[in-house]
DNA sequence: CGAGACTTTGACCGTAGTCAATTTATGTGG
DNA sequence: CCACATAAATTGACTACGGTCAAAGTCTCG
């Protein structure tokens, strides 16, 4: 870890006071975290991300926070098309073009400018890695047509679990099995294609067999192997880019 | 055109011969069209499309023909993510790669090499071109995903033969509001998360209200406006690339 | 003309949607 | 810390969209 981990800094601590204890760093360096601190941007949950300042062509890191792109039809009904975690990259030059997609924060959200992470150290092996994060991306929008044109219900809810499990794995927000998914009900259900009652009574049966824990937003999925099987759910190629996985909490 | 077009040339002529009324071209255009026949690659109906000869990182415009992307689940299952028709650049590189996407050939084949094109003429129209039709790849497979995410039976037909027609018209394939459709309803089905039962049956019932003509391969929608409306269908963003238009059949 | 692929139809089933009411968080101001 | 307002989760009763199974009908092509 570079330190420049963005963990749970829910103080506001300004980034001045924090190099009180940094004399050791290099001039450089100390642009370099000012930079990156200036680069924050912040989002409520709920609202639309679109680019802040400098809009146009940004690339952005998602260091905190939940975010999902979605479509809204004329008469209401909701597709959700991803979710984006911690570690994600965000071309917000793309995302927010018409009206035809949209990036919502599904809870309070924290972003950094890719450019000034590049800047940071070298530029290669970050921008490799945002090249990776954004392949990633689209394999998964693959994974996610399966789901909601192939899988059943059950299988929908599980898979998706799973990979949410896995990426929030490689970035270390996997506790001992279990992880924080900040979703209502609605939300699952707008992402998997199906109602809110129905995404209900899967759980609850999930819950009956025993296949999964899930309270107070924490889940745990209970023989992940033999729920992999089940679900169709396939863990992406091993040898990928774990390497943006230093940069985020 | 400029006569590379490549529409029904069903005849195995070879370039040389082809050549003999045109003695005013310059020997560089000559050589142009000799490296875009070479470069020409053919398919049959049902294969498995992927890179020939040169193989890696390689870019591709099909010229004539129908390709999709799939997947096809351990238990048999299938989805379709996307349909590839004349006029689309396919990126051989990243399609292939795991077990995860494939390419298949939906009818005969034939794809020219994107590199050739660039060098016949310029470059920067037709690598922008080329752009522009990825990106619209991209917004197509969201497009996919509120239909098979979202939509009833009715509006997933009825909103994926509309944005055929769209695709066709702009590559001038469509011939007085009619399109040919060389898709067995086994393909429709999996495509749009359907059983092949249903798609039979919501298509006799289209039919049967009036509001498409389907026989022998050949579609015609009546009332586009009105079916738009009702299958949530969105015409893509006007000001797009129609660039390549003039490169195909 | 026969084989195989594709389409069509009927009967029946089951997964998932809808509507509506209730219970349980979650939060906010006093 | 409690009362109240609101969002979210749950549950029941009922419906319906779409799936499955199976058989018959069509179309194509060698």
């Amino acid at each position: 870890m570079s330190g420049i981990g963005a963990g749970e800094h829910r103080s506001d601590a300004r980034p001045a006071s924090a190099f009180a204890g940094l004399g050791a760093l290099r001039a450089a360096d100390i642009n370099s975290v000012r930079a990156f601190w200036r680069s924050v941007e912040r989002y409520p949950a709920g609202g639309n991300v679109c680019a802040g300042r400098s809009a146009v062509g940004k690339r952005v890191i998602i260091v905190s926070g939940w975010a999902c792109e979605t479509r809204i039809l004329p008469d209401g009904r909701r597709q959700i098309f991803s979710f984006l975690l911690p570690g994600d990259a965000i071309d917000l030059a793309r995302e927010l073009d018409l009206g035809c997609r949209a990036l919502v924060a599904l809870t309070r959200l924290e972003t950094v400018d890719a450019g000034v992470l590049m800047g940071a150290d070298g530029g290669e092996a970050v921008s490799k890695a945002i090249q990776v994060a954004i392949q990633q991306r689209e394999d998964r929008l693959f994974d996610h047509m399966v789901r909601i044109g192939r899988l059943t219900a059950k299988e929908r809810v599980l898979n998706l679990l799973l990979e949410l499990y896995d990426r929030l794995d490689a970035v270390g927000l996997v506790k001992e099995g279990a992880f924080r998914i900040p979703l209502t009900q609605e939300v699952f259900a707008d992402a998997l294609g199906l109602s809110i009652v129905h995404i209900n009574r899967t759980l609850q049966q999930l819950r009956r067999e025993g296949l999964l824990t899930l309270k107070s937003g924490t889940v745990t999925l209970h023989h992940r192997d033999r729920l992999s099987a089940f679900a169709c759910y396939q863990t992406p190629g091993s040898g990928n880019g774990p390497l943006l996985d230093e940069l985020v909490a």
